[in-house]
DNA sequence: CCCTAGTTCTGAATTGATTAAGAAGCGACC
DNA sequence: GGTCGCTTCTTAATCAATTCAGAACTAGGG
């Protein structure tokens, strides 16, 4: 069977191209009868309508943005924050017709081929983390808007203060009277060098983001409360939950326990709170947890954390990818923050003594 | 500034276009040396890389498949089911290099026209409740797998046996002696008459669904254990939330109130579950519950519920499309499904009376 | 010296549409 | 009768690549 095309229709029907194509595309530059005719003709020999790589070739505009994860995208669909997000920027996309195109991090260069090879007319780039792949996404040339991380000078950005939201975090805590504090650092799971990634002091370079970024707030914060940093219990984990129960094993299993423990995400939060019930320890009478994000599963679980507004985020990017601003100052969104204090949080054990 | 092609890298190197072309496809083509100097050139011009729509069209072939949902993307992000369904589908995809391009269902003219707009390689129809635009799919004559629903003869197929599934979580509830049963049926969010939806013996169309086999599950085992159809309190909602809490309070303000409740999703049952400790009503004491998907809230919430290997029918999915069978005869993969047995369901309050 | 093979590059055809410009036909108006 | 405008259709150019067949050149073997 041979490939049919809007020229073998056109042959068939004794007419041009041209007018096939519009037969399709603009209904009001031909006859409505000979219209008929052609669709009727289309359909016998199972045309499957005009081409699409053809036609965005020739349109210039693909309708469909891209999402640039900076993990593979089983990772992406296991995580709250990523979905909640992903929901608000699909929302709007397909409000306007506009398709959306997912992109994980198997492998670098797999990663940059597929980047490549998409047909797209924007990316955001989602990168908890500062993205590696940014320098590629930039050489396309497109609207590009980069969320959480990296910041680069002259590309949209969406974002919150990381830092000061993870300070007040950590204020609520310290508020509390808990000086026995321990920290969780969260770190990408794919492969990249991760030495020296706790040393706060060091340049940022693209991979500093949320991860470190609240980090730094949390010291900020224990610094001002008189607690040095070098005391507070710091352990580095993924943000994922069965990597995270096994660090929050290692700090719950210290001794002396800590009293309170700062999660950078709810996902760590939550393994905490797995192994403090399997611990029989009492949140939040022997433990304190607060964690970050506020995604869906913490107000039923009565999780104190602080609150960004992850659906939002995915709006506004998505904004920003299907109408791309046309002026020469590239927007820099940056969302509010607010702490929710619920159930896992409370004055100290020995608060008294 | 002039839009920078292949050709224009070629003027200015001295080369013809397939040279430079080769440069970047195929650099076995080409003196090593020549290649670098075109690259560099490239880098100076700011060539964004081959043109993907272009590169697609000649190729024939996007490198992207296609996942087409019955509701919003929006909805799709929020239920954990098509969550976890995508998280599979995505991982054999971006394993093999494959993008995923998400297809919504904001309204039937608008997804008509991103469907037919995809520059994809096949399709994923991911409709537990048939779906409407599978006429709209199958005319672009690419590969499909329809999961769930509908079944079309001919077409790759993923899905469970909804109904003999549905039907033994019934009777484990029966078998636990409760006669006062409600049930609740879900049906699609998105604007469809839904008249005679609950009327199980009308001949099935596409919209004959999950919702709707799972009711014929419950109702075959509840005449089997000599229980009337009819005396079994019904009511229908849709896989939300928050739709069903009001559809969940509406049961269990009911007098006598029932002891048993058949959610037909988790998410249903999670809805059920929150009104109950809302009215206080002890769970399983005085009320059981059961649900249906055994999503990854449900062991931690400790329901009750059917599992079906969500993720795998993700990846079936996947592999389906990345390498569609050769063969004439279409796969049909049926999917085992397990009963799994938790803290939500325990006899009746009055067992022993 | 000739023939073959291999490397490196070119020219032309091809992929499947959209679009701008223009031609033909026809009625209305002055 | 001329011309203006409208509808309807066609011609040719364009979008940006890939690919196939073949040309030019070099090197090696006989």
């Amino acid at each position: 069977m041979e490939r049919v095309t809007l020229q073998t229709i056109a042959d068939r029907v004794g007419v041009s191209r041209t007018t096939v194509s519009n037969a399709f595309s603009r209904p009001d530059q031909l006859n409505e009868e000979l219209r008929r005719r052609i669709l009727e003709v289309a359909g016998e020999l199972g045309y499957p309508g005009p081409h699409p790589a053809a036609r965005t070739l020739r349109r210039g505009r693909a309708g469909v943005i891209g999402v640039v994860f900076t993990e593979t995208l089983s990772y992406a669909f296991a995580d709250s924050y990523a979905v909640g997000f992903l929901r608000g920027l699909a929302s709007v996309a397909e409000q306007s017709g506009t398709g959306v195109h997912l992109i994980g991090w198997p492998s670098p260069d797999l990663a940059e081929e597929v980047i490549g090879d998409a047909v797209v007319d924007g990316f955001c780039l989602f990168s908890p983390e500062g993205h590696p792949l940014v320098e590629t996404v930039l050489r396309r040339r497109l609207p590009v808007v980069t969320v959480d991380y990296p910041y680069v000078e002259g590309v949209p950005f969406v974002g919150i203060e990381d830092r000061a939201a993870a300070r007040r975090a950590a204020e609520h805590v310290l508020g509390l009277g808990h000086r026995r504090v321990a920290v969780l650092g969260v770190q990408p799971v794919v492969g990249r060098t991760n030495r020296d990634w706790l040393d706060l002091d060091r340049p940022g370079d693209l991979r500093f983001g949320a991860g470190r970024a609240r980090l730094a707030g949390y010291r900020d914060a224990c610094e001002d409360a008189g607690l040095e940093w070098k005391d507070v219990v710091l352990d580095r984990t993924a943000n994922d939950r069965e990597l995270a129960r096994r660090a929050a094993a290692r700090l719950l299993d210290a001794d002396p326990r800590p009293t309170a423990v700062l999660a950078p995400t709810d996902e760590v939060a939550f393994a905490v709170l797995d192994v403090a019930a399997q611990r029989g320890i009492e949140v939040p009478r022997e433990l304190s947890v607060i964690g970050f994000d506020d995604v869906p599963a913490a107000a039923p679980a009565g999780l104190t954390t602080v609150r960004q507004p992850i659906t939002e985020k995915g709006t506004t990017a998505g904004r920003l990818l299907v109408e791309p601003p046309r002026g020469e100052a590239a927007p820099c969104v940056i969302m509010p923050t607010e702490l929710v204090v619920r159930r896992t949080t409370a004055p100290p054990p020995d608060a008294g003594a």
